[in-house]
RNA sequence: GUGGGUGUAGCUCAGGUGGUAGAGCGACAGGUUGUGGCCCUGUUGGCCGCGGGUUCAAGUCCCGUCACUCACCCCA
């Protein structure tokens, strides 16, 4: 038997409508805020996430399904969806069309780890993004914008946390600091943070060891103290206009993200209501991204959200409303009735009915039952003795009434009954 | 890559100390010459993940293997 690839999921049927419910309440949401959807590539140049997530990241170095084409390119099925928005961006000079690029994607991304709770390896996430603005007022909009489609999907146990990377010039004084301060235990520390310590210091916030914690702890100067003026400003704004907005949220100075692209603000909200892997969305500032990229230094700012966790939320909190069907179910006996039931159902459908016929002969009986079944609002009854009497019935399943209408007109008065 | 848990009917799961399989739900049909939901009855349905070993005998014990799942690292 074949099966499917490990980490991937078959979305049946009755999933898909909880697919489609979410779908479109994201995208009229986020037009709202006169986001517009954008569509690229399943697949990118390796290069373009060498270059644009960062070498040194555990996505790139470890997580991306790459291969070579016949050209020998070497191509990558997209990890995340920031670097060839970017991408687009630079290629389809959009900032040619407006100084502030706003878009919005909702698409499939490819990382090959171990599956868990929440984790896939094709997996889809929503996400928007601000391009063209360096002002605090974009990075709020975003988090506003994201922690408002939660909220009005019914989520309810949310924790916004944000902090604060700095811009490059103030960062890279930082990690000086940091490393004089932390020098003098590295023996200390397990040996992935020595590792670390050398390669990307900031990532040793990202240990979950206690030891390594209770050491940064006591030693390790924050982040939010070394922030330039200029930066220091920025996040003041952000908070400023996050408390104007009613948007609860934690300063969290550990919270640093595994891309290497953010500057300045980062940020993540947390459910309980999901396994270990709690984060629903991240995002933050990236200000060097599309110069880094090789287009003119834009600055932006954008978040993106995993579906398949917020839709784990959103089961666990019955927060999706099952779908309304208006199906009219044909219940047919003969050959005759068979014909004639095909011809109806062909004009209801073309008047923009949702119409059923019984496709295996059956009983009477097992057409009813399939009828109520499947939530048919209304069945037509076309049997002999309504071929016979040119009279056919429409039963309405709620009720269990049922009339007589006369087969010469039956499509014009089943379309009066129902509307 | 590392560790834990689990693999028995379409689904959810029972099956002390080894004796060649069961329930509930579902599907199908009957109880109503042609009428759904509730109820009753019946039918259908499984090389017990796969391979090997021990044994007169293995779903059950041993070894291996694969799959799924949760967790670690990291991320959405």
């Amino acid at each position: 038997m074949y099966r499917r690839i490990k980490g991937t999921k078959d979305i049946l049927p009755d999933e898909v409508a909880q697919w489609q419910y979410i779908e479109k309440f994201i995208s009229e949401r986020l037009e709202r805020n006169n986001y517009r959807e954008i569509r690229t590539p399943i697949f990118e140049m390796t290069e373009l996430f060498a270059r644009g997530v960062g070498a040194d990241t555990d996505v790139v170095s470890k997580e991306m399904y790459t291969f070579t084409d016949k050209s020998h390119n070497s191509l990558t099925l997209r990890p995340e969806l920031t670097a060839p928005v970017a991408r687009a961006f630079i290629q389809n000079n959009l900032s040619q069309i407006s100084p502030v690029t706003k878009v919005y994607y909702i698409g499939s991304l490819f990382r090959q780890e171990r599956p868990q709770k929440g984790r896939l390896r094709q997996f889809n996430q929503f996400g928007f993004e601000i391009i063209g603005s360096e002002y605090p007022e974009a990075d709020a909009e975003v988090i506003q914008t994201m922690y408002d489609i939660y909220t009005q999907l019914g989520i309810n146990d949310l924790v916004v946390r944000v902090n604060s990377i700095g811009s490059r010039e103030s960062r890279k004084q930082y990690l000086e600091v940091l490393r004089f301060a932390l020098k003098p235990y590295i023996r200390d520390f397990c040996s992935t943070c020595q590792e670390r310590m050398d390669k990307n210091i900031l990532r040793l916030f990202d240990c979950k060891i206690e030891n390594c914690h209770k050491i940064l702890d006591e030693h390790a100067p924050s982040i939010i103290d070394h922030l330039d003026v200029e930066d220091a400003q920025h996040f003041e704004e952000v908070k400023s206009l996050l408390d104007a907005a009613y948007v609860p949220y934690e300063i969290d100075n550990k919270l640093v993200r595994g891309l290497d692209y953010y500057t300045r603000t980062t940020f993540e909200i947390t459910s309980s209501l999901l396994g270990a892997q709690d984060a629903i969305c991240g995002g933050g500032r990236y200000d060097h991204l599309v110069g880094d990229l090789g287009g003119t230094p834009t600055p932006a700012v954008g978040v993106a959200s995993g579906m398949e966790r917020l839709l784990l939320i959103l089961n666990e909190l019955q927060a999706i409303p099952p779908k309304e069907t208006n199906l009219i179910y044909m219940a047919v006996i003969g050959d005759i009735a068979r014909q004639v039931a095909f011809n109806i159902s062909t004009t209801l459908r073309s008047r923009g009915f949702t119409v059923e016929v019984d496709f295996l002969r059956r009983s009477l009986k097992a057409q009813m039952r399939d009828a109520g079944r499947k939530g048919a609002k209304w069945v037509v009854i076309i049997g002999e003795n309504e071929i016979n009497n040119n009279k056919i019935l429409l039963k309405n399943m709620s009720t269990g009434e049922q009339r007589k209408i006369l087969l010469s007109s039956a499509v014009d008065q089943i379309e009066a009954t129902i509307i």
